[in-house]
RNA sequence: GGUGGAGUGGCUGAGUGGUUGAAAGCGGCGGUCUUGAAAACCGUUGUACCGCAAGGUACCGUGGGUUCAAAUCCUACCUCCACCGCCA
């Protein structure tokens, strides 16, 4: 959420940042709601303040035997007008709470401006290599060793679920563990979150309002599937002042997301790479305000380790304006090539989102002296395995139709080294 | 799911419908003392909003209600604890 105050302050600047990001704020119908709010705190403020007093002389009055019924008179009045002030503030708060929630955060002056075609390729680590025989796309490769059944999930679930099994489910639990143990022992806390959350939890971290239809809901029980271990894992800080000294928080988190992809149909939605569900391991950070953008690039580096250590290419993109999601100040792409659909496809998506979450969820820290600020909050895939199990069939395929498994995994595989 | 109990400041814990933002203790911070520390003693110690400021307002699980006035009464909901039922 943005501060009332930066857009009070800089209604122009709001205006342009959120075109920018293709999704223009309605700035002035939010001056507007804030200053006919602030007039009626104002003379409501006023009544209560006439009221405390009155009510301080009553007690008086009453232990000297005056009269009081003529002040009762008055201040059934007052009340009565007050309550009518409130109702209005109420109806104000909502609406203008509604607007601040739709509007989009603004991207870090660092961001290139542009649309998709202004992203900025940063680095690439590792060289694609074109293998002299054809490589087949992961969901050739799959189906053909048995270990990726796309008509199993369909008859199950529908289309858009995906069934691995045997050397294939092995793939992707060794590859949980794998990454979880990176992050662990580079200092993250492994958390195990629930995989269904309120709509607190989801207004927190920003998938509300707006996505509500990219994702799952349980009407029953008005709970939402996460789209992301962002969203619990994330909001296991709201609502809190945390201590400053535990900054920077650190977690990392293996979750299923849940996504409804409405709409979303094409090319690159074939075999894993597009699902309702897939599993991904989240890193999540709250940090210093001081220090967020350092821990961007920290971040970045710990999510490219990941594929480093599974000696994978891959090049990292930094995000144009108009490609930053609504949360997001900043994010980076780590994306990599797939000989399968024959394009760059993100694998993780590393961004800081300054105080937008925070606000949001009302996490703050507290110098030693001071007031609590709001914290910084980044998070990044770790990665995605929907996206890694394809790269790895693809990668690692051989020319007699198998799969090779990456040195650092084959310990998580119970030593084996090949799938076929 | 059923029955009973409880939800007050960082924690423990008082609180009669009317200067109670809220006693007391602990903890935290600052100071005195000390070579240093501990102990002792003194002081201080919630958050947000409105306001240029002075100052004002709100908040005692959450929402609604009663009242001139609600932490205190009523009501619904939420959460926690105990027991029963069910269960991986």
């Amino acid at each position: 959420m943005l501060d009332i105050r930066l857009v009070r302050e800089n209604p122009e600047m709001v205006k342009e940042a959120s075109t920018l990001k293709r999704d223009p704020v309605d700035v002035d119908s939010i001056l507007e709601l804030d200053s006919q709010r602030r007039a009626i705190i104002a003379e409501a403020d006023e009544l209560k303040s006439e009221r405390n007093a009155v009510s301080a002389e009553i007690p008086k009055r009453k232990k000297a035997g005056e009269p009081v019924e003529d002040i009762f008179e008055r201040m059934r009045e007052v009340g009565e007008s007050i309550s009518g002030l409130d109702d209005k503030l109420r109806e104000i708060d909502e609406e203008l709470s509604g607007l601040l929630l739709k509007a989009p955060n603004i991207p870090h002056e660092s961001v290139p401006v542009g649309d998709e075609s202004a992203n900025q390729v940063v680095r690439e680590w590792g060289k694609v290599t074109k293998p002299e025989f054809e490589v087949k796309p992961h969901w050739e490769i799959g189906e053909s060793l048995g270990v990726l059944d796309l008509t199993a999930g369909a008859k199950i679930s529908g289309s858009g679920f995906y069934v691995l099994k045997g050397a294939g489910a092995r793939l992707q639990r060794a590859l949980i563990s794998f990454m979880l143990d990176i992050h662990a022992s580079d200092g993250f806390t492994e958390i195990a979150p629930p995989f269904v959350v309120n709509s607190a939890s989801m207004t927190g971290t920003g998938q509300l309002p707006k996505l509500a239809d990219d994702m799952y809901h349980i009407d029953k029980d008005d709970l939402w599937l996460i789209p992301t271990g962002e969203v619990p894992v994330t909001n296991l800080h709201r609502e809190e002042i945390l201590a400053s000294d535990t900054l920077p928080v650190s977690y990392a988190a293996y979750t299923p997301c849940f996504r409804r992809e409405a709409g979303a149909a094409g090319k690159d939605t074939r075999g894993m790479i597009r699902v309702h569900q897939f599993d991904k391991v989240e890193m999540v950070k709250l940090v210093h305000p001081d220090s967020s953008y350092d821990e961007l690039e920290v971040l970045v580096g710990q999510a490219e380790k990941v594929l480093q250590a599974l000696e994978i290419p891959y090049r990292v993109l930094l995000l144009a304006t108009g490609d930053l999601s609504f949360a997001a100040s900043k994010t980076y792409d780590l994306e990599l090539w797939s000989a399968g659909v024959a394009n760059w496809l993100e694998i993780s998506s590393i961004s800081n989102f300054e105080d937008f979450q925070a606000r949001r969820m009302n996490t703050r820290f507290r110098e030693t002296k001071g007031k609590p600020q709001f914290v910084h909050t980044l998070n990044g895939s770790g990665l995605a395995l929907a996206r890694l199990i394809p790269a790895i069939m693809e990668n690692y395929q051989t020319a007699d139709g198998k799969i090779n498994i990456p040195k650092a995994l084959q310990p998580y595989m119970g030593g084996m080294i090949q799938i076929g």
